[in-house]
RNA sequence: CGAAGAAAUCGGGUGGCCGCUAUAUGUCUUAGGAUGUGUAGAGGAAAGUCCGGGCUUCACGGAAAAACGACGCCGGAUAACGUCCGGGGAGGGGGCAACCCCUUACGGCCAGUGCUGCAGAAAAUAAACUACCUCUCUUUAUCUUCGGAUGGGGAGGGGAAAAGGUGAGAAGGUGCGGUAAGAGCGCACCGCGAAUUCGGUAACGGAUUUGGCAUGGUAAACCCCGUCGGAAGCAAAACCAAAUAGGAGCUGCAUGUUACUUCGGUAACAGGUGUUUUUCGCACUGUAGCUCGGGUAGGUUGCUUGAGGUAUCUGGUAACAGAUAUCCUAGAUGAAUGGUCACCCCUGAUUUAUCAGGACAGAACCCGGCUUAUAGAUUUCUUCGACAU
RNA sequence: CGGAGCGUAGCGCAGUCUGGUAGCGCACUCGCCUGGGGGGCGAGGGGGCGGAGGUUCAAAUCCUCUCGUUCCGA
């Protein structure tokens, strides 16, 4: 179930640090093991995610980029299919980012969006 | 062959599927992009930000001094350094010795000032006390040939700096002589200082002569001497530049009076606007359009060809330098360089076929170093042990 | 990215500049006052200078490296 690229470049990226606080102030929030979901309806009509990954979860920089990379790469694979229109995403990460399996990760994205509401497929 | 140490190099590999950044090129295109293909894409420490430079802006007439900071044996290397190389001294270890190995912030406390607790008789111009030796006076015990002799106590004068459960450190050490007792007072050896001389570019080392003990320690205490240093940093800086507010100029429209006038205007007052209304008072000087400069958000440049890498030769003990040939090797900006699966390789565990693990760690303007973290692999050298000869 | 500071008893701090005894408050233990609690008075204990190395006779203090943590500027 990989994405196309014509899927992947309706997708934007979040970059100023307003529109973080605005999605993190305002918006919907979900937990699972694997990360934290954070969602809200915008005005622009098409996806935009951002990634948060703090010295928190752990010091080593090699650690904290592989778990950005591993977000992004499991956001790819899950939203263009189930994520609904006009909506800003903010997946932050957790310390069992790095290390559960990919599969669990992807299950744990998908569960986040049915329990709280922003999915496009609702499934059984 | 095994163990230890030192130095150097490397620091998992291959393939499938799906993606990211840069760049070259083809096609499409609504001219902003979309898409196909090729190529390239983290480190030895990218880290800590501890030093030294390049580069940029600011300051500055040149130079020097003061102040502040850093550094500090000698010589060399280097763009420069607190780095590197070679040498010297000191300390430690091994060895019978010759010698070998390791470490080293290593200028100056006979320029000045400070500190040196506790203990100890005394802690820095050496001098008081106990003890020692001697002289004088006095007192007393014993002996007595009645002259005195010997011993003890007390007071005073002098000698000497040898002894005194301390301490990190006690004003040269050990031995012999010498003396009333003693003392470098004299001598020998050792240590130290000075002079001469020899070797060395120098630090320094050797030898001879001589002095007679002088300079306790501490400068990672203030300080003195010598050398070096203008400050801040790519989030530096340069360029393009929306909206809003404000500034300057021009033109049109909108009022009057007076004064000056180079006849363009300028100034004052009235007027106008705001302060809920009126008076007073206070503040400001209309409106529309166009242009200009500063400049914010944002964007572009800076941004990767450089004291560059590799190979060979030459010079040098070495650090390194020179010559020739050859190569182009990341440039992101919520920040790319990956995600996932399979096989191989290595390590460990046991159920001998499975399971678990594969270090430290992620460029942010670029170089030269230092420091710190680091599983494992390979090569060379040194020492020790075993085997063979 | 750049800059500044702080680690001392269970907690909050002084002592560091100018090196020799580590101390203060709260907390803790015991005793007394009270019928008990609270409170008060008196007495007492415990151990601690973030870590490593160096200078010094001697280091919480001086020097070097390192770990943790807080704050500030853009």
């Amino acid at each position: 179930m990989h994405t196309r690229k014509e899927e992947l470049a309706a997708i934007k990226m979040l970059t100023a640090r307003s529109e973080f606080l605005i999605v993190q102030g305002k918006g919907k929030k979900w937990v699972s093991h694997g990360l934290i979901l954070q969602m809200r309806p915008n005005d622009l009509g098409h996806i935009r995610t951002g990634y948060t990954v703090t010295k928190k979860i752990d010091k080593s920089a090699v650690k904290r980029n592989r778990i950005k990379r591993r977000l992004r790469s499991v956001a790819a694979d899950v939203l263009p299919h189930y994520a609904l229109d006009g909506h800003d995403y903010i997946l932050v990460g957790r310390k069992l980012s790095a290390t559960r399996s990919y599969d669990t990760l992807v299950d744990d994205l998908k569960w986040c969006l049915r329990r709280s509401g922003f999915s496009r497929i609702q499934e059984k």
